[in-house]
RNA sequence: GGAGGGGUGGGUGAGUGGUUAAAGCCACCAGACUGUAAAUCUGGCGCCCUGACGGGCUUCGCAGGUUCGAAUCCUGCCCCCUCCA
């Protein structure tokens, strides 16, 4: 193990696109970069040998569910997360601020913090931007977020800004806390920039963010309810302000169309639970678009699902078989179509970074937009979205 | 031979005079899922017309009957199950 401190190396650009690296005292990692979520410290029904072979670098892990189970000092007595669940390569943990989003119900936000109700047992949490960083430390991920707050990014202006600032608030705190501690050259910190869909918000919490010295810096609050249009318009206005030398994280994205559009914007980092999550419930990436292996139309395709795919599910079974797996119920079904989206995203960040790297990444993005074709409902929003610029214009 | 129970939509199984084209579950057919409370959720599922609202037609073993109206009541027939001989 290596007593490296973080760092970003930007290595090429193409248009807005970035090429380049981060360092971390658990390895280096190449961007633009996906992270597969391990949020209870497992990327759901994989072993990280599967998980690494699969071309991840870096994993993504949840300081507020390690809390609750199995414990921060139960993760730290066991040597850190990287020995507890057996993943040697960069790990990043999210503080927990998005479970203010997620877990509806089940908290209440003030000033000073968020008030937790578990989902396990009930029992009551109290989570500060104190105790957010502080919690990270002990779980020991290279990579730890700011505590923000989260909200429906298209929601009420009102609340929106209320968010906004409490963020910028915490982030100050988170900074502190971090900065004062002896993990500061260990463990990176990331600031997120909230605001909504508001531009104004947007620009002014940018601007918030980045005057805190942070080591690198998250667009958080997207992908949360607002129209692919909003998503890509709030992430370049972001970007154009987020400085060059440091990483930029769009936390939470996304669908393979969503990472090549913000790639385009200069985006180096990506965390999602789209692939795996949805690979549980049948849905595959595939170049051409997404598919629900489940349908009868796959029933007698005794090929596989993609000829092109290099992943283990590809090379061995036929698109038949696995939609036998999932019609059965059998859990090889869901472990095969994890291990195929998650090459599939992988995979095209990898293609991604040798289209920056050979400065022909517009073109890559052209070509690879016009073949892929998301859900239904995502092509219906852009289908309105086309309309409305239209009239518009 | 005697006594009792039962036959409902692809399966299972509610319903016992109208609000029932008929619950629920399963199967089947689709859709969704973006810092994971998710191997989850949603919709469809007799036939025909409709984009939809809605409308029409045919259904609860078979055949008759009672009734304004029946899967539900009556009669006959067919079949199945349990127990006794």
């Amino acid at each position: 193990m290596t007593t490296q401190r973080f760092g970003f190396q930007l290595l090429t650009t193409d248009g807005a696109a970035r090429r380049g690296q981060i360092t971390t005292p658990h390895g280096v990692a190449q961007t633009p970069l996906f992270m597969p979520v391990a949020t209870q410290a497992t990327v759901k029904g994989l072993t990280f040998d599967e998980v690494r072979s699969l071309g991840a670098e870096t994993v993504l892990s949840n300081a507020y569910h390690l809390y609750l189970r199995p414990g921060v000092e139960r993760v730290s007595d066991a040597g850190g997360l990287h020995r507890f669940m057996g993943w040697s390569g960069p790990i990043l943990t999210d503080s927990g601020g998005y479970q203010a989003f997620s877990m509806g119900t089940l908290r209440r936000v003030n000033d000073d913090g968020i008030v937790f109700r578990s989902h396990i047992d009930g029992s009551e949490h109290f989570f500060t931007p104190q105790s957010a960083i502080i919690n990270q430390h002990g779980i020991g991920a290279d990579i730890i977020m700011c505590f923000d707050q989260c909200v429906f990014s298209a929601g009420e202006p009102g609340a929106v800004k209320e968010a906004m600032e409490r963020t910028h608030r915490w982030a100050r705190v988170c900074h502190e806390t971090h900065a004062q501690s002896d993990r500061a050259g260990r463990q990176a910190l990331f600031g997120i920039v909230q605001g909504g869909t508001v531009p104004d918000l947007r620009q002014e919490s940018t601007q918030y963010i980045t005057d805190i010295p942070f080591d690198g810096y998250a667009i958080g609050g997207l992908a949360v309810g607002e129209t692919k249009a909003e998503m890509h318009d709030v992430t370049g206005l972001v970007c154009d302000g987020l400085p060059a030398d440091r990483p930029r994280y769009l936390m939470g994205v996304g669908s393979p169309e969503d990472l090549v559009n913000s790639v385009a914007l200069g985006v180096d980092m990506f965390d999602c639970v789209l692939p795996t999550r949805v690979a549980r419930n049948g849905a595959l990436f595939t170049p051409t678009g997404r598919i629900n292996i489940a349908n009868r139309k796959y029933a007698e395709q005794d090929v596989p699902l993609d000829e092109t795919c290099d992943c283990y599910a590809c090379r061995n079974y036929t698109a038949a078989y696995l939609r036998h797996l999932f019609k059965a119920g059998e859990m090889l079904g869901p472990r095969l179509a994890s291990i195929h989206n998650l090459r599939f995203i992988l995979r095209l960040m990898s293609d991604m970074r040798d289209a920056i790297a050979a400065g022909r990444f517009a073109s890559f993005r052209t070509d690879f937009l016009h073949t892929y074709r998301p859900t239904d409902e995502a092509r219906r929003q852009a289908q309105k979205h086309r309309w409305i610029e239209e009239r518009g214009a």
